[in-house]
Formats: structure tokens, sequence, C-alpha cells
DNA sequence: AATCTAGGTTGCAAATCAGTACTTAGATTA
DNA sequence: TAATCTAAGTACTGATTTGCAACCTAGATT
């Protein structure tokens, strides 16, 4: 497994963190328990009748997502048999992928838009699409896109240049969240 | 293998499209293959030695991502021992996905960006962070979210209502292309 | 004609998966 | 308080999938 990791990170001028995103949360199952988890599921009993996944196969990816700090196992005080699973802050924040994944799934393989409808809580409308962006907001194709070496980064692109387009996009779109 | 599919689609209002998904594109190497197809390789012996895999793997993925209809399989011309295999749009349309994915282990395994980095041709500053927006553009966060049964949706998502929003959005940010 | 190359296929051992039975600590019930 | 039940695992089994190396075949090169 380890392999993938030396593998990649020794060819030259291609140190790319996905390898090492596909050990922690690539494993089969991986994103089918997160999405439980993100519906609320945390219990080990739970997420066994929700994904129908064998039982030790569960026992040993919830032992790995939680060394990987994906997700904490705590007894639950009212009932110690029980054990309750949550998502970590890391673990919420493969949200995104999980989101573009399914997606991705809506538009080229069902055709429908899965049901119930993941919304904005503020105005119950759909989420947008999940793309890509340039620093400032505009949406990017694959064709926009370009490999940049770290040494010929534009110097615009960090100190106050950046920053004050980030402001100012984030101005006009009403923004409030930078993430 | 289609069994992850049938348990889901059975369950009562829980008709989501990312098993299906993972059915296509969640087994192992697949996103190495999509990587090292996005960096421009194309050919059986450059993925090979590009991603470590082996050979009967790497055919086989290859073979179920051409059915899929992720990529396409096409004999050389000047060389006709030689295939090409290139990206469909379907599989082009993988890369937010893989982008993000990428940029959560950039944020939570790895600790630095990615060199070389991804850059948006036109002002070959990196792009910003993948995540999920409203209709309207506002970057959403976790708790900012809710299911809403198709049923139930607010009328302003479908017809003139959204529309118009998402028209005036587009002029704000000074967007052309819609995803 | 002999050799080399690209893109596979085949066979085999090792690892992983899936299914089921068993275990153990703690709650519930009679 | 003993008998039962439940939640969360572990252990054992056979079936799949992986990784590795050897082999194969059509087409190019020498």
């Amino acid at each position: 497994m380890d392999k993938i990791r030396e593998n990649l990170s020794s060819l030259p001028g291609d140190e790319c963190s996905l390898p090492v995103s596909l050990e922690v949360i690539g494993e089969r199952w991986c994103f089918m328990i997160l999405r439980a988890a993100l519906n609320g599921v945390g219990h080990f009993e739970d997420f066994l009748s929700e994904i129908g996944i064998a039982r030790n196969i569960l026992a040993n990816r919830l032992t790995r997502m939680v060394e990987a700090g994906i997700m904490t196992r705590r007894p639950c005080d009212h009932d110690k048999r029980k054990v309750e699973y949550r998502l970590t802050d890391k673990g919420q924040d493969l949200l995104p992928t999980m989101i573009a994944l399914r997606q991705w799934g809506e538009k080229w393989e069902t055709g429908v838009p899965s049901n119930p409808i993941l919304c904005d809580s503020r105005d119950r409308l759909p989420i947008g699409q999940i793309n890509m962006r340039a620093h400032d907001g505009r949406v990017l194709e694959m064709e926009d896109l370009c490999w940049i070496d770290e040494s010929e980064l534009n110097p615009k692109a960090d100190g106050a240049g950046r920053e004050d387009m980030v402001v100012r996009h984030l101005k006009e779109i009403g923004e409030s969240s930078v993430a």
C-alpha cells in the first residue's frame, strides 16, 4: 500500500497528494461509510444495515478511519454497550469530494438527481454544481488549466496582490466565509 | 459488485448516485490512471511506468474504463502496435472530484501544496479551493446544508425564478461558462 | 530473416473480501 | 438474581482480487 506513495513521490517534479488521499480513503466502502455518517448514522449496527457491508470489513474500516483522524470513536454515556462514531473536521472536509462524485454519477450514470436533494438551508434551494474556479471565482474548465512549477509562479499569486483580488471578489458576490 | 447498487436503491427515500459512481471509478488505481491521463499519458507502457501498477491490472482497468465511457481506445495511425487512450468528456468531468480529493490530501495529509501547481492558464494563478456553493455562488459549509425531498422543493428552485437568479449571479461575477 | 517493441494474456501465490458463527461486556426482563 | 437480549466486535471459512513474472502476438526495425 505504501508503495504507491513511494513510487510517486520519487518521480521528479511530481509530488502529488492524490495517492496519499487514496491511501486513506480510497479503500472500498470508505465513501459509503462517509455518506452514512454524513446522514447522521453513528452506530456500528446502523452502518451495517444501512450500507450492507460485512461486519468484519466495517470494523476494519472504522478502525482505520479513526486512526486516520477522519472519525472519532466514543462509547455512549447512557448505554455503555454502544459506541458513537462521529466525523471529525477532517472527515467533514471530504464532503465536497463526495458531492462532486455524486453529481458526476447523477450527470453521467443515473441521469436523475438523487432524492432527497441536497439544499442550502438558507433558501432551501438545491446546491450548485461543484466545479473548479479561479482565485477570483470564475468557473474553470479543463482546457483553462495548466501546471506551473512552484518556482515559476506569477508573483501576483502571493502577497498583497492576490489578497486584494480575493477580497474584491468576495465583496462582489457578497461572500462572508473564506475557505 | 452490483449488490451495492441494489442494496441502496432499494432503501426507501434514499436514491443516491454515489454507489453507482463508485462502481465505475471506485476501484483501486482508477483515480491514478485518471490523473496520469490528465497529465497527458495515453499509452499502455507509459501508464505502467508512471503509476507502478501491474500489467494485468492496468489492462483490466483500461478495458473497464473504456467500457464505462470514461476513456476511448484507438490504435495509432503511424505505428499500429501502439494504442492511444484518451479521456472522454465523461472522464474529464471527473476532474473536479479528483482535484477536490487532492486538495483534501494537501490540507490534511501532506500539508504542502503539490508541485507543480494547478493554475488558471488565463492569469497563471493557482486555482481556488473546490467547495460547495449555493445556486447563487455563496460558499456553503456542511452546517449550511439540508436534505429536502423532491416533492417539497421550494418552487423557486425550478422554472424562471431560478434561472433569473443564476443569470443575475453570473453577471455579477462576470462569468461566461455555465457548468 | 532475426530481433525488438507495444500491448496485451496466462498462471500462480499472497492478500483482501464476504458471509457466518462465535464472544464479551453491558442492559433488560422474569 | 438468573436468564435473556443487544451492541460491537473477533475468528474462521471459502471466494475474489491483487501483484508478479513469464509468455504471446502483431507489427516495426535492423
